[in-house]
DNA sequence: TATGAATGAGGCTTCATTCAT
DNA sequence: CATGAATGAAGCCTCATTCAT
């Protein structure tokens, strides 16, 4: 019938076009209020649609958020994926991971990782009810964890340090929330912040040289 | 009237005690559900008492939410201080630190810091309303700081990484979130979590024995 | 334009047959859901077309259902016509009526005084609106009084029962509602009940033996 | 404490009196308008209350509609128990059913009747929510259904009569919805449609004077 | 003409807040 | 003071109806 190809028909490519506005609109606005503040009016408001519109494109709030969340997930991993499963040390991989993620998208990465934290209940309710989005971020989990425990294998990584732990400091480390305020704060540029979090991360906080002590 | 002094009246007093056990009940409830699902019903049930005398205590849910932050915050910069106006070298005081917080009271204090790194709408909402609380944030904020910009005056710390970035990380790091699934799903103890804790912190993530690990 | 008469030209033909299928789909989800929960997607979809169309053929729910009553209407008084008009005696013009309400049609039938009957927010609007519709029911109901006019004045019925209390009782007992109960849970085929209903309407519930009446 | 007794305390009745009219206002709504057409704010406003009072009392809408219905069944069996228990003749028991059913209260209780009989969603949903509904109103049509085999015992009845039929028709005659308009248009009094109605159930339509009338 | 995406009024429900007792 | 009934704004969601394609 017709080009065939692609996304299919123009109305196909409009309605993808709808759904990713919608989708984005829902990512700044979770980043600016949260789960509860957020309403559907706000979303369909900032897309310029109405409030049945987003229902068409999603059955419920949960749902919509829970699209969201995958679809930030999914292009996180996309990216993560390359770099760990390169060629590189694991230690290495890490190192690029932590880039990655300061790296030029963190803007919209950053309210992924926002929405994930936020409240429990939300999390809870969220995750039991879509296994999928659960299992990819157990799935990403386990690649970090793996390379943690290569790394260890390696003699590169300090052994004695949990591995599980070693996995949510990462995260941790990584959460954008914390990094805002300095990089607000302190002009730093996102690269800077990269480097000083991966020299951070690898040698930890005390001074190389143990012997000196010529403080600044 | 009375006696003037110390905890002026009976009234007074049971006045006080009724203040403490809403704000108790707060902080229950706020780790347990969140700020929203948690209802100025709930509190008032928990505690035993009516709807209206909650807000005879408190103006509104912000407030009695607040109250209960500014409270969390008071109790831990109490015991911060202790810690960080001690004579102990700045590296100590940062350990002392991480272990008071994974120390006896970490649950009760958790929930202190799931409540301020909730969910935006909270923080931006309460933090714009409250100066008081975001002074006392940043009071203690300041003191983490100055340990960092003393431990590296005295060629503890590696200078080269920015003291703002290092308080972040110290925060971060510290946020009980993430620990939380690491204690509950290795069943290992707080004090463990705050060894390890520690000796990341410190020393980082690579290997102890470095025939050569200047990386990057 | 075309052979112009008849069922005019192809289109028009396509168009009634198209209207005709809307309003069967419609009389099926009406006796399936009820006014309130059928919705106009539901028609559209048994239907195979889109909203679009229905709106192309009824301006408006209400006219939609309002359409299917009067075309239930039409149907039944054709059928009734032909028995009312006949030569037979009053009572037996009735019997007949009773047998051909639970002949043959009844299923379709029975959804039509299903509808007229459900409930009050639907008849009061729709029967305020239409006044064809409530004329059509009243010419029917006008027929049937006609009947047990002309019986009582033959002597066949009990003229001391007011007509129009005979005529709500007739139609009240033709009200499939509480015989679909009666033929499913017992059994009974359409034919028996219709024997057993003209033997009650006729007779009564009294026992045959007119001797007694020690009724106490 | 307090006078202890009846309706408890002050707050008790008021609370008690409230329900009452809520519940009396939604049995006007209900038959005005229906189910669906009905919204929480009809009902208080005519109540003259606001929304979240209605709550206060019922749960949701089915709830408050289900409760309506068990009151106004629980009303009718206890008047329908004085008659059905008593020591009359089975036709005199039914007699006088019809007699209670048209008496006095026949306006309030008609509602229950329209209500019952609703569109077929609302039925099949409340009455699947509440099984106490359900028993209640089978409990009912037992009583009468043993009133009918006694009566055809005792040789009142037409034995040839099925009872479940039986049972059926009464209903059936019962449901005010018809005689509604006979009693608006017809001026006539509730007593004497009483005593038309007993006089057709139990002889019937045929005229009385019968020169052999044994219809088919 | 047929489609179905878009609209937005309207309904149910929750809950922070007020206030008469 | 303490209570808890009452309030009503606000949120989620549905669906009849419209209209650009």
């Amino acid at each position: 019938m017709s080009v065939a190809d692609g996304p299919r028909s123009l109305k196909d490519r409009q309605r993808e076009e709808r759904e990713r506005l919608i989708l984005e609109a829902a990512e700044e606005l979770l980043a600016e209020k949260g789960y509860h503040e957020m309403s559907i009016d706000d979303i369909a408001a900032r897309v310029g649609v109405s409030k049945g519109t987003v229902y068409l494109h999603f059955s419920s709030k949960e749902e919509l958020v829970l699209a969201q969340l995958e679809r930030g997930m999914r292009r996180f991993i996309q990216s993560a994926d390359v770099v760990l499963t390169s060629t590189a040390s694991p230690s290495a991989k890490l190192r690029s991971l932590i880039e990655l993620i300061y790296g030029q998208t963190f803007k919209e990465r950053s309210q992924f990782f926002i929405s994930v934290n936020e409240n429990p209940d939300l999390r809870n309710r969220l995750l039991d009810k879509k296994r999928a989005f659960h299992e990819q971020w157990e799935a990403l989990s386990q690649r970090v964890s793996q390379a943690f425990d290569d790394g260890k294998a390696l003699g590169e990584f300090d052994a004695t340090i949990p591995t599980p732990l070693l996995v949510s400091m990462f995260w941790s480390l990584l959460s954008p929330r914390t990094y805002e305020r300095v990089i607000e704060q302190e002009q730093m540029s996102i690269e800077e912040m990269a480097g000083h979090l991966n020299r951070f991360f690898f040698k930890g906080l005390a001074a190389e040289t143990p012997r000196e002590r010529n403080a600044e």
